[in-house]
DNA sequence: ACACGGATCAACCGTGGGGTCGATCCTTGA
DNA sequence: TCAAGGATCGACCCCACGGTTGATCCGTGT
């Protein structure tokens, strides 16, 4: 089945171009536009898509507003940023509402037709010059705080919040001083939060940890590990 | 000028490979080879180079911290790291050492020498995939459908039948004792298989094996164990 | 006949991982 | 106010693991 394509800008003849590159594609089509955000989220309620190319400047509700609130309801499209420069805050801040990918609109079309195709088969793409400034700004790492920790085992509900965020770096296989890192701790503190795990958990070592937390679902295979 | 490209690999079959694509290039040229680190420090040494392909597993000195001494020198060329898979710590550490680039290992020739030419003109280049767990590191949660199994299956491929059994067990959580009881063998006889099984996939130590086997498919949860 | 790859085993060694004990700091709750 | 549990860190020891080298045996193919 071909990648059902949306889209969303408000110059009329940049959209024009952009259907004639796809149209001569056998592996997408072109099924819905818009000229706004809120015209967007209209259409794509009465309207199955894949893809989304979205436009940062726009009248009425700007590009990463609409892409926040794309990204935010079940079964969401991929949304692929378009944007003219790339020296503004459009680019974090769009990924950051969700977006999969962010490009320049003066990409060769063979490069923005590979970066559709990726960001509908899950990955995300940046524009090279973008990825970059985001390096830059990010190798400093911050401490995540995803916790979105559902009722799992009974073993495992009786870790910690901390023990159960290092079982899961474990469990993609990193090393004690990577998580360390990770997580801006000392050594010696996660190698105390592995031993708990594995004491509460009564298994020997690392490597049962990895198979428990894909057995017990805790982890599930395709989650971007590989 | 055409670009001179060196290759630094362990696996002499690589760089042929890689050798016959770039020659096809009337802008790049193969002026430099190496089989690890110590060997490519020196030839740096010696000649002119304007981008390294550097892989991440390396006797005697990995790509990583060769990357880091090449990168501290002034007018350093370029690095641009391969690895078969990425699901360890090698992409970000790579880049944090200063490499340009990260790509694997099985990407198209066109996208390869796209991102020579990238990293040869001060642009960074990563991976799609790896560009998402970077994002997911930073912005938590986003919808991922790793769709990569295309360099896992090739290198999966390369085991021999033996090897592929162990690694079923290893993905068990077994000991290598455990597993040379359990296939009546030495258990250095079992310590050679994994070491090559580690080599082959380019991973780390046996826990990476387990991922991996849950990844590709090689295992799935809900076989019983633990 | 020979080369080659696979399977088997051995000895060595450096390192990361796990066990154990102990310590401080903080929040929570009785 | 004090007890309890969680998070953080350090020191110590031991061993499984992984890297390296090198060896033998066997089947296949040239």
């Amino acid at each position: 089945m071909s990648i059902r394509v949306m889209l969303v800008d408000d110059q009329v003849l940049l959209r024009t171009g952009f259907r004639m590159v796809l149209a001569a594609q056998p592996d997408m089509e072109v099924v819905a536009e818009a000229g706004d955000g809120v015209e967007a989220l209209e259409v794509l309620r009465a309207t199955a898509v894949d893809v989304v190319l979205m436009d940062v400047r726009m009248p009425k509700l700007d590009g990463v507003e609409t892409t926040r609130r794309i990204c935010s309801q079940p079964d969401a499209p991929k949304v692929l940023i378009l944007t003219t420069f790339d020296l503004d805050e459009y680019a974090f801040s769009g990924l950051k509402a969700g977006a999969s990918g962010f490009m320049l609109k003066d990409v060769p079309p063979a490069e923005l037709l590979g970066a559709i195709r990726s960001v509908h088969s899950g990955d995300a793409v940046v524009a090279p010059s973008t990825t970059r400034r985001l390096l830059d700004r990010f190798s400093p790492m911050l401490p995540s705080t995803g916790t979105e920790t559902r009722a799992v085992d009974s073993a495992l509900a009786r870790l910690t919040d901390r023990e159960r965020e290092v079982m899961m770096l474990v469990a993609q296989g990193l090393s004690n001083g990577e998580i360390a890192a990770r997580l801006v701790l000392s050594e010696a503190t996660v190698k105390t939060h592995v031993g708990r795990i594995l004491t509460k958990l009564g298994l020997r070592d690392r490597v049962q940890v990895v198979v428990l937390a894909y057995e017990s679902g805790l982890v599930r295979a395709g989650g971007g590990a590989v």
